[in-house]
DNA sequence: AATTTTCACAACCGCTCGCGT
DNA sequence: CACGCGAGCGGTTGTGAAAAT
């Protein structure tokens, strides 16, 4: 996604509410190509796109002459086509910023992408679905939490290692991590419902589903004397029609946090506390510099509560 | 070698919000 | 204020490839 604003903003926003009905855009109907790509389209597409830019997405397949809808054309482009997308595998040093990220914004896929250059949020969101929810599983850590598993009765909603059947969840064993399938009753499913700051941790809560933001989270913010509503504020602004806190207040914020300087010290001392860490673990030593970031100074929060449930 | 299962990821879907009318 | 459009987000599904049986 190319626009900080829309991914600064336009923050998790499932919800209850009832539909405006189908998209009006996709009708299935008409002859609309589905499925995936050539490079015959690829090349239409991006040659319009550099011709005319991005936008009007709705009338770009017509004025293109590609039979798809414009939804779809969108995602082709923000997910494949645009020159700044970075191709190949993720490295350490996205791993681990994509693990802090995630710890400190939950599956807000598009704002963690927006802190890593060149990846997208499907890219970001798949890579967490296929690797590394089940990286840190492997390691005893609840992915969605970010805690020890032993911490929780867990399950995984939201993996992707549900092909084939829709209405499964799977339950990780974590001891052996095999799957099993459990049927997914009417109160299974978690809508994602903007939290109230002072329910966010019940929200986080044992049902599972879709996670705004992490409890850890809250408590480390409480730490620095900077309000949890700070960051839920910033997260939920364009709901709570806050002005308060700016994008770029929040994008120095996110800066600050992933600030390896004073990340460090507090890697050590949770070895010395003898408990395991996310980045800890995983990172292999990877750092936001080696990304070419320009990282502020403060983000001696960054792990300071993790294990101080 | 054939079939089944698992994995990875591209693409789709349903939903929401901002904005213009 | 209500409505529709354009756009974006996150969860889910489809599908080809690889691995296992």
């Amino acid at each position: 996604m190319n626009s900080s604003v829309m991914q600064n903003s336009r923050v998790a926003r499932r919800g209850t509410a009832a539909s405006k009905g189908p998209t009006q855009c996709c009708n299935k109907d008409e002859g609309i190509k589905r499925g995936p790509w050539t490079p015959e389209e690829d090349e239409v597409l991006a040659e319009f796109v550099r011709k005319e830019g991005e936008g009007r997405w709705r009338m770009l397949p017509r004025r293109a002459g590609l039979r798809r809808c414009g939804k779809s054309c969108r995602l082709r482009w923000m997910n494949y086509l645009r020159p700044s997308i970075r191709r190949g595998p993720i490295s350490l040093a996205e791993e681990d910023l994509i693990l802090r990220l995630h710890r400190l914004l939950g599956n807000r896929w598009s704002l963690i992408a927006g802190r890593i250059p060149g990846r997208t949020d499907n890219e970001i969101k798949n890579y967490w679905n296929t690797h590394l929810s089940k990286k840190l599983i492997s390691q005893g850590i609840d992915p969605r939490t970010h805690k020890p598993l032993s911490d929780n009765n867990y399950s995984i909603i939201g993996s992707s290692n549900n092909k084939g059947n829709s209405n499964v969840n799977r339950h990780y064993d974590e001891n052996n991590y095999k799957l099993e399938s459990i049927p997914i009753t009417s109160a299974t499913p978690v809508p994602y419902t903007k939290p109230n700051p002072s329910t966010i941790s019940v929200l986080l809560g044992e049902t599972g589903g879709a996670v705004p933001m992490q409890d850890d989270h809250s408590n480390f913010l409480n730490g620095m004397n900077m309000n949890l509503e700070l960051e839920t504020r910033s997260a939920w602004r364009s709901t709570e029609g806050l002005d308060g806190f700016g994008d770029e207040v929040f994008s120095t914020f996110l800066d600050s946090l992933i600030s390896e300087d004073s990340f460090l010290p507090q890697q050590q001392q949770n070895q010395l506390d003898g408990h395991s860490n996310t980045v800890d673990n995983i990172s292999g030593g990877g750092t936001s510099r080696e990304l070419g970031f320009d990282v502020g100074p403060l983000g001696a929060l960054w792990d300071a509560p993790l294990n101080q449930q």
